[in-house]
Formats: structure tokens, sequence, C-alpha cells
DNA sequence: ACTCCGGTCATTACATCGAC
DNA sequence: GTCGATGTAATGACCGGAGT
């Protein structure tokens, strides 16, 4: 099974059907264990019991599968910050037990998924769970005294793979009642070196040593850290405390960067130094409003009484530091690799968890690219523009109150990088100057030229994704709406109709999603013609259907019919509006071919180039029932055809987009004379108006 | 500011059951 | 045999406070 992001390998033949025979008490997490080590988590979304005369079995699903079920009561707005992490992954495996012995069989009914595998594993909440032996070796630490820290540090060290956070570790603890007395570490570290992420968390980069608080033993630092940094990698701006020693090495040692003060440092010395200074309250509170002066003019004296004080304390130090060099080696690696768990964990929330406040629409091309505290800060600038009159730019972030008023989502490109950056690869800052894509351009251009005609077709949509990075192929999250109670079963009874194709290309299109279903899959559609039917002969009152067009153009849609559900369905909806009937699919597939074959200039010049033409040639020249989905009606590029073939206007109806196609070859006649034809595409069904 | 952790809410994993 | 709806326990995650 190498079922990786998407649709990747093989387009038609029956396949999968992997059927791996187990022992019955492992079947389910064993296998999936593999899974969870390619990135990919995988959950039990049901099961039933060998009761009420049913076979034992379990379906498994990806933990992105399914939609957020919203349980809160209607009212009060959520308390906490939170978000979910469904995308309707179509990924599906069943486990079946077999009938004659104790062995279970595993069916792949569909072997895909509609995201990409994760870095990391932390973060994932699932994959962090506690096994039954590491909670029990949890207590055991616990109650050994041993600190979570060392508990989480322990577990690591046991499973290379283990994704458990520090959080897990402090859950199961309570959940035990273990109390920890475990004291402080003893270790003390004079300087430390840390680092932001785009989470907004620290991590460090390095702790030093120092003898004392000289400018000499700073530069000695500074130059080692330039050391172990890449040339591209120096820092940009430098927070520090107000120690001018260091100050002075720093401008010595990266003149480039932008030097600030930390400002709780500065506010918590003046406090801690000068207050005691002022005999009343009153002259202190004259004092502070002209503070920030004062702490520069006070500087020099207060740092030379720090240093005082400071160097008496090394008096104290050389043992310390004997006893820090003998045995703090592994602590310092221990705080390291928490830290990178920690950051580990915090991007990939922020690249697979959608929270709740960043569900409208202005947040769409950032969502899953930026981190979650970006977002956050963007939410609160947002509301703040919202209180504030259109007019009124002076204060707080104009270009989002410029981006809302006219109802667009804010650019990815308007971010700084670095709240873009969720991994932990190097960057070159001088990217533009310095990179070229051009090498892997040649790789991409030998690949496809080596690969047969349906891979060519998946690069080339591939391709098209990475262009346009607002077509991510993750599903947008559902709005959280109401989900509660089972809808009735009144309005029409194909809830269970199997998706058809059409859709599957159609949204694939669109940049939305992935093909659920592998081609394989279709036997099981096949098997039940009678499904189709119930669709084919419901009564159209009310219109099928209707809620899955956007609701402005609904009072405009009158009836709707839906057509048989194979690889042609998209050709059927032709067929049948222009007036042949759906089984003659074919021969619109032949007219399309011809027009296409007609014209060979002007649609290569209209779909931009000559690859594109031939991938729409490919996708009709296909006369057999029930094609493989490269051969499955795209739009938009088929909607030029269909309305120049048949003369007709052409509309595309669906919640993601409408277009119009025009034919744009005849002459206007009078508006009486124009033949409107309209295609829907939603959720499972496409139809004719 | 940072760490730890209790209290509590929110989400999910999973089982069960009825309808088709 | 299959699928969807739904109840519910488990558990992850958030908030805020105490201690350092």
């Amino acid at each position: 099974m190498d079922e990786e992001k998407g649709q990747t390998e093989e387009s038609g033949k029956e396949k999968v059907v992997n059927v791996a025979l187990m022992e019955r008490e492992d079947m389910p997490r064993e296998e999936l264990q593999t899974e969870l080590r390619n990135g990919l988590v995988i959950v039990i979304e049901k099961s039933d019991v060998a009761a009420n005369g049913r076979k034992p079995r379990i379906i498994f699903t990806c933990e992105r599968s399914g939609v957020y079920r919203d349980r809160s009561p209607q009212g009060p707005k959520p308390i906490k910050a939170t978000g979910i992490q469904k995308c309707k992954c179509p990924f599906k495996l069943k486990g079946q037990k077999m009938a004659n012995n104790d062995d279970w069989a595993l069916i792949v009914i569909c072997g895909f998924h509609n995201h990409p595998a994760t870095q990391y594993l932390e973060g994932h909440s699932f994959a962090g769970r506690l096994s039954k032996e590491e909670s029990n070796l949890l207590v055991d630490m616990s109650k050994n005294n041993v600190k979570p820290k060392d508990i989480l540090h322990v577990l690591k060290k046991r499973d290379m793979h283990n994704a458990t956070t520090i959080r897990a570790i402090y859950n199961a603890r309570r959940k035990c009642k273990v109390r920890e007395q475990a004291g402080r570490s003893q270790m003390q570290l004079l300087m430390k070196i840390v680092g932001v992420t785009s989470t907004d968390l620290t991590f460090s980069v390095c702790c030093v040593y120092l003898e004392s608080e000289r400018e000499n033993n700073y530069i000695w630092a500074l130059e080692r850290l330039k050391g172990v940094m890449e040339e591209n990698m120096l820092p940009s701006v430098i927070v520090i405390d107000r120690e001018l020693a260091l100050m002075k090495a720093i401008k010595k040692k990266f003149p480039s960067a932008t030097t600030l003060l930390c400002r709780w440092h500065i506010s918590r010395n003046v406090l801690a130094n000068c207050k005691k200074l002022f005999e009343t309250n009153e002259i202190w509170e004259t004092f502070i409003s002209s503070w920030n002066l004062l702490v520069l003019a006070a500087s020099e004296e207060e740092f030379a009484q720090r240093l005082k004080s400071m160097e008496s304390d090394f008096s104290k130090y050389p043992t310390a530091l004997t006893y820090i060099r003998n045995s703090s080696w592994t602590k310092v690696h221990t705080l390291l690799e928490l830290q990178l768990v920690e950051i580990k964990a915090s991007l990939e929330r922020s690249l697979t968890m959608v929270q709740h406040d960043f569900k409208p629409s202005i947040f769409k091309e950032l969502r899953e690219f930026v981190a979650m505290n970006a977002l956050t800060m963007i939410l609160d600038e947002s509301r703040r523009a919202d209180s504030l009159s259109p007019d009124v730019f002076a204060c707080g972030s104009p270009e989002i109150a410029e981006y809302k008023r006219e109802g667009r989502p804010i650019p990815l490109s308007s971010l700084h990088s670095h709240r873009k950056k969720l991994d932990l690869l190097q960057v070159n800052q001088d990217e533009s100057k310095t990179l070229s894509c051009m090498p892997e351009i040649e790789m991409i251009v030998k690949r496809f030229n080596d690969s047969d005609d349906p891979a060519k077709v998946q690069l080339l949509r591939k391709l098209r994704e990475l262009a346009n990075p607002a077509s991510t192929f993750l599903l947008e999250p559902e709005v959280k709406g109401k989900t509660r109670g089972r809808p009735s079963l009144k309005a029409y009874t194909s809830a269970r109709r199997n998706p058809s194709k059409f859709e599957y290309v159609l949204s694939n299109e669109d940049g939305k999603s992935i093909p659920a279903m592998p081609s394989s899959t279709l036997s099981l559609q096949l098997k039940k013609p009678q499904k189709e039917k119930i669709c084919q002969s419901q009564p159209l009152k009310p219109v099928p259907f209707i809620t899955l067009f956007p609701s402005g153009i609904r009072p405009y849609i009158r009836g709707a019919k839906d057509v048989a559900a194979d690889g042609n369905c998209g050709f059927r909806t032709v067929a049948d509006l222009i007036g042949i009937g759906e089984d003659n699919w074919a021969r619109v597939r032949r007219d399309l071919v011809d027009e296409l074959q007609c014209h060979y200039n002007e649609y290569t010049l209209l779909l931009g180039y000559a690859g594109r033409y031939q991938e729409l040639l490919h996708l009709l020249s296909n006369f057999e029932p029930n094609p493989s989905y490269d051969h499955w009606m795209i739009m938009p590029n088929t909607g030029y055809l269909i309305a120049f073939k048949y003369n007709v206007i052409g509309l595309l109806i669906s919640m993601q987009q409408c277009l119009t196609f025009l034919p744009l070859r005849s002459i206007p006649g009078p508006r009486s004379s124009h033949k409107i034809i309209a295609i829907g595409y939603i959720y499972g069904c496409h139809f004719i108006e």
C-alpha cells in the first residue's frame, strides 16, 4: 500500500483489494503502525461485533476523514480557542473476519488521502496517545519522583517514533493522581541564546557558560555562534536585556542586525533599582512618566552595580562550573529535545487544525500555510478594523480593513515569510537572487516526457496546483453548522448514492479536492444499478439537490434531472440537454473530438499551450463505458468546446464556481433564439435544468 | 517571564442500531 | 451486507493560578 498524497499511481485497472491475512488479536493496530510512520494517522471509524447475526468487521479511516460534529448547545460563544482537523479525507480500509477461520482480511476501499502526509506526528492528538505500557511506565516514574520533563524524555528514548507531548504527560499524571516531589534543577545557565519560531515558541539556540559578563567573553560567544550558523541565516533582529557589554559585542559581530532592548527587562530593572531611590509615591509617578529617558541616563551606573554584584557571585562559581561541566550535558540535551517536540507539535497544529475563528473566507488563503499565532494576530487586527468606521485608517492595520471592505481574502504574500515558515528546514534569505528553479523544472520536464499519458495528466494537474497556491487540494473545512438530529428521509432517498466521477474530476479541477475513489472501487458502484434508478425516478418537487447550489441562484432553478453516474456522466448530461438522449453520450464525445481537431490553432491558443490541448484530446478520446477518471469531463475546458460546437450558451453552476460559456464563432442572433443549457455539479450528482 | 498543573471544556474514537 | 445517525466515554487541549 503506497497511498500517499492523493491520486498518484495507477489509473484504471482493477487493483488494490490487497488482502492481508493477519491474526485476529492484533489485526487493527499492527498494520496501522506502519501507516503512522508514513505520516498518516489511521483510526477506527466504526466496528461491528459478532452480534445480531452480524459478521465482525472494522472500518478504518484517516484521522482527518469525516466532518466536524457540532455538539455545543447553540447560544453562548465557545470559551476556548479550539479547532478541528477533519477535512473529509476519503481514505478507507475495511477489516473483515474470514468465514472459515479466525483470520482477518483487510480490503482497501479507498487508498487516497486528500491532504499531504504529515511531516511530524507530534501535535496529532491520536498519534501522541500513550500506550498502556507507556502509561504504566509513567505511573512508575511519577511515583519515583521523576519530573514530567524527564518522563517524556525516557518515553522518547524508548521509542524513537513516540509522538507524545508534555501535555499528554500532565494529563496522564493527573489522571493517576500522582504528584511529583522532584525539586528544581540545580543547573543554572549564565547565557542562553534563544530563537523564536513562526508559532511564537522559543527554542534554545545555544547555552554559553561565561567566566564573567565582559565584552571579550561575549565576543567569543558570538563568534562561536556565528561559526555554527549558516551564512544566510544570520539574525536580522536581536532582542537582549540591557547588558552593555553584550550590546557592544553584538554591534561588532552582527553589524547588520537590529538590536532591540527587551522592555520587560528594562521595566523590571527600573522597578527593582530605581523605585527605592524615591521617598514618596508622587515623585515615583513623575519619574515613571519619563522612565524611558531616565533609564537610559541611569543605565551606566546600574550596569556597574550589577556587574559588581555578579562578580561577587562568581567567587563561588568555579565549583558550580565544575559540577555543570561534569553532569549537565545530558540535561541540556533533554531540554533541547523537549523544545523540539513542542515546536514540531505547534507547527503540525498550524498545518492541520483550523480554528473556528479562522473560518471566515478572509482567511481562506492563509489557513494551513501560516502559523496559528499569526492568524490570531490578524483576527485581532481585523476585529479592530471592524470596530472603526471605514474611513478611519489612522491606527490598526489599514490593509486588513481594505481587504475586508473589498471582500477578498488576505493574500498569503502580504505576510512576512517568518510567519509562513512551518517546517524546520533551512531557508535561504536571498532566494530571489541566488535560487533558481530551472534544474527542478528540467527534472519535471524529463519525467513528464518519460511518462505515459495518464501519468502526464497527473503531473499537469499537480503543476497547476503548484502554480496557483490558492488552489490547494485541501478541502475547505465545513463551517460550524447545525448537524444535530437525523435528517428526514422524505426529501429524497438517494442519500447513499455513490458520488459520480464527474464530480470528482470537476472538484479536482477546481483545486479543492482529489478524486476520492480510486477507479477500482468502481466495481462497488456498478453492483448497485438499482440505486441509480432510484435517483432518476425521484419526483422533482421540491427541486432535489437545490441546497447544493449557491443560494442566490436557487430561485431560478426550476427543476433538475440526474443522470447515470458512470465516468461519462458529464457527457450524458450534455447529450440529454441537446436532445439526443443521455445514452448517446458517445456521440457527444465524438462531436467534441471533431470540434477540437478541426480548430486546432484556435484551441491551442485558447487553452494556453499544446500540452493542454493534448490532455483534452486524450480526455475525450474514449468510447468505452466506465472510463478511468482521466477520461472524465473537466471544466472549464470542455465547457468552451460544448458552447462552440453546439452553438449554445453553456452555464456551469456549482457551489465552487459558476461559469458561462458563449459560442463565439457564430453571429449573435435575436435574443429569443439563444439556446441556453445549464449543467450543475454538486456534492454527488449533476443534472440539467 | 516561565513552569507546572488542576479544573474544565471541546473534540474525537468507537460502538451500537435501525433502515435500506 | 452496507451505510448513516447518534450516544457516549475517553482523552486532548485550553485557561488561569500558584510558585519560582
